[in-house]
RNA sequence: GCGAUCGUAGCUCAGUUGGUUAGAGCGCCGGUUUGUGGUACCGGAGGUCGCGGGUUCGAGCCCCGUUGGUCGCCCCA
């Protein structure tokens, strides 16, 4: 591998924040893919495909346009005919708008699943990223429990199929109706401006802003009073008891592990009722793997008729990061071509291979003495070599005592008249 | 937007209080062994030490700036 000084061309850099994937981590990422498109099937959710961009009004409108969220965080661009468009952020705000400009009211209740790239305009960190990817399953035109209880019992499962239930929470809290909602806030405004003098700079500014939040701040300062804030429950009404009620019954019926979190909350007031994580300690600072809750105010805010809706998303990079190393399948044939007169044959044996479903690959370029070297380095279920002698190939095969693949390979290569 | 920390070969990393020609493993290339073998042995190529200034007789090492990565804060739809 020669450089070339005298004509340097500078490599461009990757975009900040994004990233390449090869051969393990990539393996992973596609195994959590996998298993989610297998378990949403059990629960008959389907597929949903939705752009990648959408105009900004989409999730600027959906989010309310008040946070940093809307002004600094999106991956927002003009395009040439002058329009605002953004790299969609999130699934469920492309999710409600599809719904609602194509009359998939008719549908309703609508359980809908998806995964792909989202972007967010952030200083990357461990386990977040500017493009990053998600799991994404909703149900749009519910408003009853029983939907929030099986996007439950279907997230728990994911997990546990993909083996990582064990280090992870579900944590459940409910933000009840607008009603209850309302009354707790304006409870926990009263209780945290009775303790202004205490909280933190970061806290003074969460109160005008969004004072839901001081709950769970990180600052040791914070910490006692944000304690001994009032919960919710005191200011629940009966129809939001009852809801919660009935969505911690499927839990327990359907045999799914939750914890109480009344420190749970979701900035935005178009949430109701439920909201939940699903939280592990070793992720560093971002300790979510999932969430999700009720957002039954979003479709409406999106211009869209009166909409109950649940739904969760997954980070696919986090759950990548936590599961164990997939069992990919091993190569079943790997062949060193140890004389360039054989590689005609070589080619010939390894298409018919293929051809018969057995994954093989071969090693026919370098140095032709160092080939078979390099081939015992790669695992596989049959170790083949090909040698040029007296005018012929000669071909020889090694693997474990009795395996079938072997048997396999020798009948193919008998066929192929090779002995 | 803010803070901490790190940038040395294609990769993972050593590199002494600042001191001649910057090292190792893996990978790559070549050689030895012409074999029911060979995950071996020997050798080679490859680095303006992220970039730009400064201090010094002398800087990979110290100082300033800058850029990129990592981790954290803010935010988290």
């Amino acid at each position: 591998m020669s450089k070339d000084k005298s004509g340097k061309i500078p490599t461009p850099q990757a975009v900040r924040g994004t990233q390449d994937m090869l051969g393990d981590f990539a393996d992973r990422f596609q195994h959590v893919v996998e298993t989610f498109e297998r378990v949403r099937r059990l629960y008959g959710f389907k597929r949903v495909e939705v752009p990648v961009i959408e105009p900004t009004a989409v999730f600027a409108r959906s989010l309310g346009e008040t946070t940093d969220v809307v002004s600094k965080e999106m991956y927002s661009f003009e395009d040439r005919g002058g329009e605002s468009i953004t790299l969609r952020p999130e699934f469920t705000a492309g999710i409600a708008r599809a719904y609602v400009t194509n009359g998939w009211q008719q549908f309703a209740p609508l359980k809908v699943a998806t995964h792909g790239p989202l972007f967010r305009y952030e200083r990357p960190q461990k386990g977040r990223y500017r493009q990053f990817h998600q799991l994404d399953a909703e149900v749009l035109g519910s408003d009853s429990p029983l939907a929030d209880a099986e996007l439950l019992v279907f997230a728990d499962q994911l997990l546990k199929e993909l083996g990582i239930a064990e280090g992870v929470t579900l944590t459940l809290n409910t933000l009840g109706d607008a009603e209850s909602r309302d009354a707790w806030r304006a409870a926990l405004v009263e209780h945290f401006e009775a303790h202004r003098g205490d909280l933190s700079e970061d806290s003074l500014a969460r109160l005008d802003k969004n004072p839901l939040r001081i709950l769970d701040s990180k600052d040791p300062k914070d910490r006692p009073i944000a304690d001994s804030a009032p919960d919710i429950d005191a200011f629940l009404t009966g129809e939001a008891q009852d809801f919660f009620g009935a969505v911690t019954a499927g839990l327990d019926a359907a045999g799914v592990a939750w914890e109480r979190n009344a420190r749970l909350v979701r900035g935005l007031d178009y949430y109701r009722h439920t909201a939940f994580e699903f939280v592990t300690d070793r992720l560093g600072a971002q300790g979510t793997v999932l969430g999700g809750g009720r957002y039954d105010g979003l479709i409406e805010n999106l211009g869209g008729p009166p909409t109950p809706a649940v739904g969760w998303a997954a980070g696919i990079e986090r759950l990548a990061m936590l599961i164990d190393e997939p069992r990919t399948g091993l190569l079943k044939v790997i062949m060193a071509v140890e004389d360039d007169l054989a590689v005609p044959a070589a080619q010939k044996v390894i298409a018919t291979l293929r051809a018969n479903d057995l994954s093989a690959d071969m090693i026919a370029t370098g140095s032709a003495r160092k080939r078979y070297d390099k081939a015992t380095k790669i695992n596989a279920h049959v170790l083949m070599s090909l040698r040029w002698v007296d005018d012929k190939p000669v071909v020889r095969t090694q693997s474990a005592p009795e395996s079938e693949v072997h048997t396999q390979v020798r009948t193919i290569l008998d066929n192929l008249g090779f002995r």
